[in-house]
DNA sequence: TTGAAAGCGCTAACAA
DNA sequence: TTGTTAGCGCTTTCAA
């Protein structure tokens, strides 16, 4: 005979009053042992510990989440780059969201959408997260951005191309370490280095050709038009410059792609084409993705801080979104130089022109 | 001089009252026109559809939520396989909530973690999804599917090693088609056929090992022991495989390995060998994954469904979820062979062995 | 075809 | 330190 409804035998939801009944104290207080809120003695916690041990009670995300106006929920915004991004930044995320037992809600998108802004700004109305993460290229869409400050969406922004002082993100050195990658194989005696660049709707992506250019020219080397060339970001686009670069009159020594696939597409247009590597030709790449070690030579490259920069934002963002917009605070986690076989001097015949 | 109170003006939350008001109807009626329910005349429909667009109104899912029971989103649990496969199973889930507005939320976790049960027993209590999907290896973690149903979480299993008849399950053809790519193999004149054992904890792994071995047998053929070489799935692991393999004194000329990765671990080691590819040694996959583009010769693979796979799993669940278990039916997704250059007739001097 | 009332299971604001 | 009372914004039930 309890004094509850006979719903609660037809295994209904255990409820904070099903605890708080037991532990013979409010609801409130329940609410406040759950929450570890102060003001609770300490008898009376363990008692309603005890209580929820004993009922095994789980306290509904949906019944809190209506009453505090807050879902424990982050988005993440992408572009479809490689799964293998995708999972380092997912993995960064996840691991902010448990210590505060958020939860990641996935919205993949194209760059280009024009509906992406309303789409967004709607998940959030519809209360689905308390605020966005933006990856690139993504990070660097104006119209979305826009949106987001207008309709007071918090969000942070990972590897922005074009920062802005109002935005909240987080940022890598890329400019600094490309140029620091471009100084290692001028250290190994090459002059003609090319750059096969990235995706360029990918802004983040341009500063790597930026750093190059400027490092290039502090060593007072020449690089001629034809010594950059246009990629995709994929395999295919790096065959494609290899073959553009390696066919010209005066081929480079050297070749540095904006990327670790685009760099392997390097590697195997030159193995095809019999070139002795890495004493004909050097190649470096940027991501460090487990490719780096898959390609014969090992390739050099820059390791990027992919998924401890996206903790990193995950972090700004669920600190921030409980109390309203992100503050547009700026952090650097910088990347390195990884320096493998796929980089060495070059062979004499070539190296002295 | 609105009649509601004055934190309306303040931007407090739009609510299904205002709409509700501006249409001239109950909260009932409004609450049917969003639902897409029946019996409420078109000019009432109309009037209220109109009323939401003026307003921009967006439902909230929390207290929709609270007041259906139902959360609207389904779980994914994996255990870190490859960043491609996850991304493709993610892909296909994504693609089944889309269209009915659900939403996913992840869970990675370990194989052998023995606190998985009860996480994930929890974060269904705590309403943080109504059903969830196992992955492989996670598909056969019994402490797992037992726990799942006893608590009555609705689950649905992704190609799981070992079928039961009460569980809902996704499965492919996975023996039927390793025997078909042994065939392949067996057809080009091959005899001598070695093969690379996935990782130990997978059992549909395991599987493939089986439709091997029944195809060899069916050719006549023998699979002396040292010819299955136990790999774990990674690319390591596959150029550790191929070493002892190639190292053997009467080496085979066929090598097929249970993952992509172990075969292009295969290919560099048998390169590195001096071994001319692939008319001294063919080679082939599983998987179908962007490396059989990317290795020299293409590789040969298996093309699994997996984004199918997960599209029809997360249906069945989102089907299901809302009004109990998920009915124990199995669904079937063939794979299929995909033959590249990697796979070709032996040389004469090693086939007439 | 429409609506009124009663929750869903919590937290917030205030009182004791 | 603890409790009471009102919601949060919807759906459900039942009545009209």
């Amino acid at each position: 005979m309890t004094e509850s409804n006979g719903a609660a035998s037809h295994r209904s939801r255990l409820t904070i009053e099903d605890v708080a009944a037991l532990a013979r104290v409010s609801i409130k207080t329940v609410s406040r042992v759950i929450n570890d809120e102060p003001n609770v003695k300490q008898e009376t916690r363990d008692r309603v510990l005890e209580a929820i041990r004993r009922l095994d009670y789980r306290p509904s995300r949906v019944a809190r989440s209506l009453a505090s106006r807050q879902v424990f929920v982050i988005g993440l915004l992408y572009d479809n780059p490689s799964p293998y991004y995708i999972y380092n930044v997912q993995a960064g995320v996840l691991k902010a969201c448990e210590q505060r037992g958020y939860d990641l809600l996935l919205h993949p998108t194209t760059f280009g959408n024009a509906r992406t802004p309303e789409e967004i700004v709607t998940l959030h109305g519809q209360s689905r997260f308390d605020g966005v993460l933006l990856t690139p290229p993504l990070s660097d869409m104006e119209a979305l951005t826009a949106a987001l400050r207008e309709q007071r969406v918090p969000f942070v922004l990972i590897a922005p191309g074009v920062e802005l002082e109002t935005d909240a993100r987080v940022c890598t050195n890329d400019e600094a370490v490309v140029a620091e990658m471009t100084r290692h194989l001028v250290g190994l005696g090459h002059r003609r280095i090319a750059f096969v660049a990235g995706h360029p709707d990918h802004l983040a992506v341009g500063k790597r050709l930026a750093g190059f250019l400027s490092a290039m020219r502090e060593a007072g080397l020449p690089v001629p038009a034809e010594y950059v060339a246009q990629g995709y970001n994929s395999f295919e686009s790096g065959e494609a410059a290899a073959r553009r670069l390696l066919g010209l009159p005066n081929p480079p020594t050297a070749i540095f792609a904006a990327n670790d696939e685009m760099a392997a597409g390097v590697i195997k247009v030159a193995r095809s084409l019999g070139i002795d590597l890495p004493r004909e030709l050097s190649v470096a790449g940027f991501d460090d993705t487990p490719m780096t070690a898959q390609v014969w030579p090992a390739l050099s490259s820059v390791r990027q801080p992919i998924a401890r920069m996206a903790e990193m934002a995950a972090s700004m963002l669920i600190e921030a979104a409980a109390s309203g917009p992100v503050p547009p605070t700026r952090q650097l986690i910088p990347s390195e130089v990884v320096v493998r076989e796929s980089t060495a001097p070059p062979a004499r015949s070539s190296a002295d022109h």
